[in-house]
DNA sequence: GATAAAAAAGGGGTATACTGATCGATAATA
DNA sequence: TATTATCGATCAGTATACCCCTTTTTTATC
């Protein structure tokens, strides 16, 4: 980690002043977060991501959609955002930006006319299947310092956690399971515009 | 097609005229990439640590930002952005909001006159210690389905995976250690400004 | 059938994050 | 010294991701 960057090494020591603030984060510094961690994994996988797919100019978040969409064909978009685990508004702008590539199409629902149904177009099919191989590429690696073991129980820890707290943001799944109405967004506190 | 919008569970039958692509996809749907995952518990964290810290203000990337400068007073933009793991342009934003809100103060390097050191006021210090403890209540509970056991192995697997992939991107710290040329942005495709 | 509740989509606003590019200051070299 | 290269910061642009609020349409209730 290189205590010393390009700041000078001796210049450590300005920081009297904040006395017992600095033994608290000896005590939990930044790498025993997993917050941070997970942050920082989250950004290696799209630039491995990139680093794969990246000429097609598509997205882990766009691919993942268009994956969604490939077995849950004329799907709304609140579907979509329950099933990606995003805001719903998130979801409307990746299909905006997908369809303007021509990669999906949205058509009004006859069934219900609030509803925007949404499909994969050929082009977005084409896509879906020739960067398959380049999207596990970039999954495969970023785990490719992990053996067999460590990757299961990796992979198993993360289903773990994303179940047991699948109840916080707009983007869980508790809205088609449990039918309570204490679901979404009960527990964020606003930001407060400013 | 365009039966049944909505989109009940059971209504994976539709996705006939993919062919190849839905048993593709059966291989490797997305719960089990762990890029997918990864994403999911990223912004789980997120959640909880608004839940926590939300009424702050603050954001994980700004505490995160703050506990930097807590133990490294007076570094400049690009150390920081090294440390934590970010872009430098980001940093800015990122100082621009801290310094808005009076939690840091830049000011020019007079050893150096293109670097702004930065460092917290005496309310930056303040916010981070009074809400050191909701910081750690948002780790723990994220983890908090995990064993001690799968806990270390999770933490552990997080940082293999950091140490092993961070030539990547720009917000890698390799430009510290490895003085050779081919560091920076080497690996990343162009995102063609369409 | 009229009214109230809920659902789907969209607009506006903000924060994170990265790319490419520029610009001034410093360092290294001819 | 003058030129060149590099470094720190910044700007413009884009994508992801979330919030709140409104509009339109549907559904439920009276």
């Amino acid at each position: 980690m290189a205590k010393t960057d390009r700041v000078e090494p001796s210049r450590r020591d300005a920081g009297e002043e904040q006395g017992s603030l600095r033994q608290l984060m000896e005590e939990l510094p930044l790498w025993k977060r997993p917050g941070y961690l997970i942050r920082r994994v989250h950004q290696l996988h799209y630039a491995l991501f990139f680093e794969e797919v990246g000429e097609s100019d598509i997205t882990p978040v766009q691919y993942g959609l268009m994956t969604i969409l490939s077995t849950n064909p004329d799907i709304d978009q609140i579907a979509i955002a329950t099933k990606l685990g995003i805001d719903r508004t998130n979801v409307a702008d990746v299909l905006r930006r997908l369809e303007r590539a021509g990669l999906v199409e949205r058509r009004q629902s006859e069934v219900d006319r609030r509803a925007k149904l949404v499909r994969l177009t050929q082009a977005g099919r084409e896509m879906l299947s020739r960067h398959y191989p380049d999207m596990t590429r970039a999954q495969a690696r970023l785990l490719a310092c992990l053996d067999a073991k460590q990757r299961d129980a990796f992979l198993d820890a993360l289903v773990t956690i994303i179940e047991a707290n699948n109840q916080f943001g707009r983007s869980s799944l508790t809205n088609e399971a449990g039918g309570t109405e204490t679901k979404i967004s009960k527990g964020r506190k606003k930001r407060s515009t400013e």
